[in-house]
DNA sequence: TATGGGGCTTCCAGCTACTGGAAGGTCAAC
DNA sequence: GTTGACCTTCCAGTAGCTGGAAGCCCCATA
């Protein structure tokens, strides 16, 4: 399979595959003409690449799954134990993204919008910290 | 005021102070010793600019929101338009962020997270999307 | 057999928004 | 006079790609 397949298969851009290639997340064969042959192993890999830098794993997160999954003894408590601190994050994320849109949106909500200059956005934002 | 104090008192590192000035987001004053001289105005840009930050607007974003509002002109309009443009994407992020949630809490739930090897979590990530 | 177009290769640079560190100047206190 | 905190500049690095240039390779068509 050649790269353009491959990324059309797991969903990913030529380039961040060759980029993954380059910081070792995968180590593609490569046919007599210079071109990378991947196999389906490879597409496996890649699929969870994908699915995993879509759920919001950093590199290095994935790194480590990777690792674990390819591990045939490795125990279950491992992988819960990365996904849970991961998922512990994601619930702040969410909790700081919810309390600058309550901010934001009230700001919003005072502003008239219209052709006068008062605007309760930027005098919002220019106040000095309580 | 030296760095150190408009650091404190706005709320950001003084590294960072230097790399808003390096991006001509503010322009100090200067001291004869070469020290960069905060007045009253820069404290309340950067006091602006940690706030908006804080909000998830871009850099970008604040020199657009810093332009206006030192515009005495310009109406509120222009500024509720890109604050409301920043609550959408908020509101996409927000929502992505849950849907991730909502996967990985699946995952994570199934998962014995005992010593046997079987996991549900690389299972479900290793899956070709459907 | 020539040619054209797409896909493949490498390498280098740039993006956002900082952050760390080195090397050195300045200032106030003791 | 010397310590130590604070300031300066400059260079490099972070994450995770992304864009572009220059140049092979492969296949189909004329």
């Amino acid at each position: 399979m050649n790269i353009g397949e491959v990324a059309e298969r797991a969903g990913l851009p030529a380039k961040t595959i060759r980029y993954y290639e380059d910081i070792k997340l995968i180590r593609p064969a490569r046919d007599g003409n210079g071109y990378r042959a991947f196999g389906e192993n490879d597409l496996h890999k890649l699929t969870f690449l994908s699915r995993a830098r879509a759920l919001g794993f950093t590199i290095e997160n994935c790194r480590a799954l990777l690792a674990l999954w390819e591990d045939q003894s490795r125990a279950s408590s491992d992988v819960k134990r990365i996904a849970g601190e991961h998922l512990d994050e994601i619930d702040r994320k969410i909790a700081d993204l919810q309390s600058m849109r309550d901010t934001l949106g009230d700001l919003v909500r005072d502003c008239a919008g219209d052709g006068r200059p008062d605007c309760p956005i930027l005098t919002g934002l220019g106040k000095l910290r309580s």
